[in-house]
RNA sequence: GGGGGAAUACCAAAGCGGCCAACUGGGACGGACUGUAAAUCCGUUGACUUAUGUCUUCACAGGUUCGAAUCCUGUUUCCCCCA
């Protein structure tokens, strides 16, 4: 029984781990590392899972440290990739990994005094040190091919005829190479991280046994996937990203709002930290009135406070509100321009002369080429969706696409245009 | 190398001389319902337009015909059978 493990145990949170890692943990403060590669100049929420599991590890009393991968990102992880990566240039990598750095201290507490004070390292710092010759002869002789054939990343790529390079096949030996630095240096002993990466982290720990005679181990954390089978962490838009430039607050909480009830069980577990009882509680409340969304709600409000901020989380509702609630041109207008500004942030603009605007003599007008395009590809299309009841402006739907334009503008300057349920526009009249 | 078959819109799949911008299913997008859900039901789905219209489509290039996705010739690709 150890109190990390039963933690990640019951918020199903733990996948693998090597045998003797409960005794080990019991011992007192160890060190763990998990890795983050620097492929984007930003992480996303399935990033999100390893910095709950590194976060729990700090608070169960031990050190943790947070590895970038500037070095093992300029060789691409083949782990159940189907085909070979391209390679970043330094430059960006270089960019990637301090972006990275920065939304990682966010997480995790590097200010403490206590003795588990959380590090932040860069694999780029020792690796760069190593020359071709050196790694071979010192870390290359250690491991045989046979054995790093035999991974399962390594085996898929080699049966599905893809192949891979040296470059990547040398990969798991770079991220092994890592364990053995920071178990050497940092008396790291253990390594966490996504269940693909199993192979990688053994890998390590074989490298400890054989180079350094000592003993490290390994824990994963299961992949996160949905209930209907689709991948975890995208949207149309693509990734949700934590960078608010990538994805807007707005857009987080939104993410969130939408689990499924049948996801939102195990989310609320892996990323919140809210305790066993807590989330309990809110699963019967949830189940009493499901409705409600008690447990979306709770995640959504949890994770954007903990990722973004507590005013950008209030934004999110008041938007939300806003845009899906019940409410009516009235409320629109009520809003300041500030806050009318924010809630819509993101949302794509079209300008237009006020001329041009007073000229106009059918609503179906308004979607033509004035519009550019940004609102309908062309009139004809807007008509279709008028005609389908997929249109409204300032919350309002439209009927008629010849209706003469009439409308109280928002600030003197806005109009709300709402496309079917979603997708909202703003024409801001100059 | 010989013989046979197929190529249709995002995908699958009908059509086999005019009634075909092309059945139907899936997907996508809208609407109703709902919990900003699932399930269900309804509508749209070549382009531009909103007239009861024009234009561009049924692998590609030619041809027959008043008229072709539908017939003929050639080209390309794919599949199957025999060697």
């Amino acid at each position: 029984m150890n109190p990390f493990i039963e933690e990640l145990r019951w918020r199903g949170m733990l996948q693998d781990m090597t045998p003797e890692i409960e005794e080990h943990l019991n011992k007192g403060t160890a060190s763990a590392y998990l890795g983050f590669d620097p492929t984007a100049d930003s992480l996303h929420i399935g990033h999100l899972v390893g910095v709950m599991t590194l976060l729990h590890f700090q608070r169960a009393g031990h050190k943790p440290f947070a590895l970038v991968g500037g070095a093992t990102g300029m060789i691409g992880d083949p782990s159940f990739k189907s085909a070979e990566r391209n390679l970043l240039d330094k430059q960006t990598l270089d960019h990637n990994v301090s972006c990275i750095q920065n939304q990682l201290s966010k997480f995790l507490d590097f200010k403490t005094n206590a003795n588990n004070k959380a590090e932040l390292v860069n694999n780029y710092d020792w690796m760069s040190q190593f020359s071709f010759l050196d790694f071979i002869r010192d870390v290359g002789k250690h491991i045989t091919v046979n054995y790093m054939m035999s991974k399962d990343s390594v085996k898929r790529r080699l049966e599905d005829g893809n192949g891979l390079s040296f470059t990547e096949f040398s990969y798991q030996l770079i991220q092994g190479y890592d364990f053995y630095h920071l178990w050497k240096n940092k008396n790291c002993t253990v390594q966490l991280g996504g269940s693909d990466q199993w192979g990688n982290i053994v890998t390590g720990t074989e490298l400890i046994r054989r180079m350094g005679g000592g003993s490290a181990f390994a824990l994963t954390v299961p992949l996160i996937t949905k209930a209907d089978g689709s991948k975890f962490g995208k949207t149309e838009g693509g990734s949700v990203w934590l960078d608010p430039e990538k994805t807007s607050p707005y857009a987080f909480y939104q993410f969130w709002l939408n689990v499924s009830d049948e996801d939102a069980s195990k989310y609320i577990r892996i990323f919140t930290t809210l305790d066993r009882e807590t989330i309990e509680a809110l699963e019967a409340e949830h189940a009493q009135a499901p409705h409600l969304r008690t447990l979306q709600k709770e995640i959504a409000k949890q994770v954007t406070i903990m990722v973004h901020s507590q005013e950008d989380y209030e934004m999110a509702v008041k938007a939300s509100e806003i845009l899906f609630g019940k409410s009516s041109t009235e409320d629109l207008a009520a809003l300041d321009e500030r806050t009318f500004l924010q809630v819509f942030d993101g949302v794509p603009q079209v300008k237009i002369e006020n001329a041009e605007y007073t000229a106009l003599t059918s609503i179906l007008d308004l979607f033509g080429e004035i519009s550019q395009g940004v609102i309908f590809g062309s009139k004809g299309e807007a008509r279709k969706m008028i005609q389908g009841g997929g249109l409204s402006i300032n919350k309002e739907k439209v009927a008629d696409p010849n209706a003469s334009i009439n409308f109280e503008l928002l600030q003197g300057k806005y109009l709300l245009v709402q496309k079917g349920k979603k997708n909202y526009f703003i024409v801001e009249i100059v």
